[in-house]
DNA sequence: CCTATTGGTCACAAGACCGTGACACCACGA
DNA sequence: TCGTGGTGTCACGGTCTTGTGACCAATAGG
């Protein structure tokens, strides 16, 4: 059973997704405000949130981030077209994909699935790079079966590295993702930390194999 | 895994599914007719079906209801998409879930793992953890043959914490899901209560075996 | 080869974080 | 009214973490 919770405050717009996705072979709950919502997530988490921006009472980014502090809960926003300021706030406040209405019942149902997938591919919640296992779930790092400790901020910067395998990120993304912005911009913070997590989980600190640096730019999390 | 059951007449998506179900780790057995797979499940109990509802001779959900009556096994139901009648008339055959065609193998591994995590997590009223066993019926903790008192809100922590076994929990959603949202963030409540609990339940409560810290997160309970 | 720039390394002090015991308060029943 | 068990809060102390700056090494460009 899919369980999609769906918050929308038009009725017209609400039903009809409602009776749409049902077909779809969703089984659908909605409501009109975003307190009822949140209510309905602490007593049962459905498996996705579809959350409309503008609402009555505590507006849809307000919720997003709300849940967020409760759940790693997928979540849709739905918005009316041309808002684009919301997109950047939307994603700031954790979620995970964004669609403008008016929206095609079926696309909304491609859209759910896909970060449905996403998601369940990654809640697997362990990934594996070479010896290299990461546990999101029960944070835990183990290398080569032994498991390795890491303190918080070297699991978050590791984690925060991991979420995009072979992208360069430059110091300043890192430092404000996995620290709060409360520091000076230019300081060797992230590159000591950089070098506690390679002294624990690279084979041969001096020559990487997980943490590459890109001298000028940043770093690079690969799998070998 | 072992021992998925597939029910499924058309022979390529039969094929796939088992192929790619085999490749993520599940040992399957796949049959093309109800009447075989009732058999085969008299012989050998699988540890889960997945079920099409269109089948030749007995269809799926009858498939469902018979198996209802001689198990209590978990059971998925496949059918093409927007056959909306069915759903509601398989789950009250007694399915456990219910899955739209065409499936993602990764979706459907994640439904697999999904409905036996709920079965398991639900259906036993008593699990056991080493030398810790939790009625959850009776509301009873035993440790080593001799019962444990444990008072309601440590009860309903490490209910909690039992509920996510290896998973990391922090404070704030322990302190949401156990007691109200009404009281501060920071408070050493979660703390205290997890400190009265292992002076109950842990040989060592210096050096827990259930119930870890996991500093900088939160907890995390792990059988031993 | 020299220089400027960037990244690596290290040690340490401040402070964050957690365990612990004490204590006050509350509800409830004797 | 008193006693009792359950709970939330607080303060203290020990341990672990981490931001920082100084200094060294590596690299690129001329």
């Amino acid at each position: 059973m899919a369980g999609i919770l769906l918050v929308e405050d038009d009725p017209s717009v609400r039903t009809g997704l409602e009776l749409a996705l049902t077909r779809q072979g969703h089984s659908v709950t909605a409501y009109g405000t975003g307190e009822e919502a949140l209510d309905h997530i602490r007593a049962r988490r459905p498996e996705i949130v579809i959350l409309d921006v503008m609402l009555p009472g505590i507006d849809g980014v307000e919720v997003c981030r709300r849940i967020r502090k409760l759940d790693s809960l997928p979540i849709i926003l739905l918005t009316a077209r041309g808002d684009d300021l919301d997109v950047v706030v939307g994603l700031e406040a954790g979620a995970d994909d964004y669609v403008v209405k008016p929206v095609e019942p079926r696309v909304l149902d491609a859209r759910i699935r896909a970060v449905l997938r996403r998601l369940e591919s990654a809640s697997a919640d362990r990934v594996t790079f070479g010896d290299l296992v990461i546990d999101r779930g029960a944070l835990k790092v183990s290398l080569a079966g032994r498991e390795i400790h890491l303190t918080p901020t070297e699991l978050r910067l590791l984690l925060e590295l991991v979420r995009h395998p072979g992208q360069v990120l430059n110091r300043r993304y890192l430092l404000r993702a996995v620290w709060d912005h409360t520091h000076v911009a230019d300081s060797r913070l992230v590159d000591a930390c950089v070098q506690r997590i390679r002294a624990k989980i690279e084979p041969v600190p001096a020559d990487p194999v997980y943490i590459h640096t890109v001298r000028g730019f940043g770093y690079r999390f690969s799998p070998p």
